[in-house]
DNA sequence: TCTATCGGTTCAAATAGTGAACCGGTGGCT
DNA sequence: AGCCACCGGTTCACTATTTGAACCGATAGA
């Protein structure tokens, strides 16, 4: 293995549970040699990636990572932010993976994904956004926002032109209540005939959602086992697409979704 | 030099300029054989350090830097965050250094470094918070603060009890609107006979300023050439500073600093 | 077709990484 | 005091990883 892995594996260890560590901390953690991981501990302070408090002579995270992460938000679109691990998660999928973000009132398509694992595959009509009470993505957003959002939402006339007539506001809410206890969003032939979708929020550094992403495939291919897998793969990659976004998710939402894969694993 | 150092330069090659490089880019900025830039490439890869677009196959800054920086703001406290960086200030100034953030109405103390390369120097009383234009870091902070938060802290009844008497508004006004050509503030013998002080304020991920950073010194280890010295190493490092807090500094500012330097230089 | 450049790979040679043993310092226990 | 365990950090012979000249296939322009 590089060291540059090996060294760089030192900086996963500081985590919320322990974020300052001692020299015999991580060589404990680490099970290497000392000697290998102080060199090491001392290279990544020289760059800046750790400092140590010179009292304790504890390490912690050090304050290139802030600068970079800086440079990353600025510099890279969020196209490139999302695109390896929506790769991915469409690879394991097999589907049509969408990660949308809200402007107005529309959720648009920042980057999509498609796996041709399937000789039959649900296509993407970039055109023609639907409101936000007619999609999986758009139900998912609306659950883990604050009522007021909720309340602008229904008060906008495209919410009640949905293709499949015209759904009642105590209906929709009660909905989004059942969506918000079990950490996504699912429709069945709702917007068109033939298609389904999954969707979980993405949320941006204040924690709250901005964004979201959304496995869709045909209902034919749907069905319980799949469901329950888009559901959890989703639910899996949720963290670590709002991270790259440069984002986080709601501790109290990370545990509905611990729960909720856990139930779904059962 | 630790192949982990050589690593991290990669990094530092991806700036606004050119957010995304090829390989032989990279090759050519570090003039190190392509083979070797390669497997660094691969292995920062690896760590989710950088990231590879797989159609144009160039590099950009990864998910961990996001990722990392985030555990670094949730996880390390702010007077860790300051720490190195603030005593290299205070070592090179050979002087008390200060950095404070606004709390309410009152710039509150983070973080001070005292390094004692003179007898006599400031001894720092974190009691009796003295209101926002007494003090250098006040004005530096109100100075490139918008106008709405300068009339509110005029409005404040504290503001006009100061030790020395009773200000004018617009003497205030004009006073800020010198600092925030200058790009830094300073006061001598105002709050504390024999005490002067150099501030700029420090500005947070929204480009607000929110805390300042000053040098304080006895007023008689002043003169011209010493608070040249002291205003130009607060502006080097005050980008590095709010950096180092996970904030940025707005470029317009950058730039007054720039030309600040540049004009005390000559 | 020829040439230059791209990203990436190979393998012998050389350099950097490794780890057992060793320091000096500190804090707790008898 | 004296002892002991653990701390962060260092040394140096040994070895495994890193290195880089040469090479590959693909692509694009002349």
């Amino acid at each position: 293995m590089s060291t540059i892995v090996k060294a760089f594996e030192l900086l996963d260890l500081f985590t919320d549970a322990r974020p300052s560590l001692g020299l015999s901390d991580v060589q404990r953690l680490t099970s290497r040699d000392k000697a290998t991981v102080h060199r090491h501990l001392v290279a990544l302070e020289k760059v800046g990636f750790l400092q140590q408090n010179p009292e304790t002579r504890a390490y912690c995270l050090g304050p290139a990572l802030t600068r970079l992460a800086g440079m990353r938000a600025r510099t890279v679109p969020e196209v490139e932010m999302v695109r390896a691990v929506i790769d991915a998660l469409s690879r394991s999928a097999g589907e049509l993976v969408h990660v949308s973000r809200l402007e107005g009132f529309d959720l648009v398509d920042v980057y999509h994904a498609a796996q041709l694992t399937h000789p039959v595959r649900v296509s993407f009509d970039a055109y023609g956004l639907p409101p936000l009470f007619a999609t999986a993505s758009g139900k998912a957003f609306l659950a883990f926002s604050p009522s007021a959002v909720v309340d602008a939402a229904l008060a906008e006339p495209r919410t009640w032109v949905t293709p499949v007539g015209g759904p009642d506001k105590a209906a929709l809410q009660s909905e989004l209540k059942a969506i918000a206890r079990l950490g996504y969003a699912q429709t069945r032939d709702t917007l068109h005939a033939g298609v389904s979708s999954i969707a979980i929020p993405l949320f941006d550094a204040a924690q709250s959602a901005f964004a979201t992403c959304s496995i869709a495939y045909p209902t034919a291919r749907g069905g319980e086992l799949s469901e329950r897998r888009f559901a959890r793969l989703l639910m899996d990659a949720g963290v670590q697409i709002s991270q790259a976004l440069g984002g986080d998710v709601p501790s109290d939402v990370q545990a509905i979704w611990t729960t909720s894969r856990e139930r779904i694993a059962s």
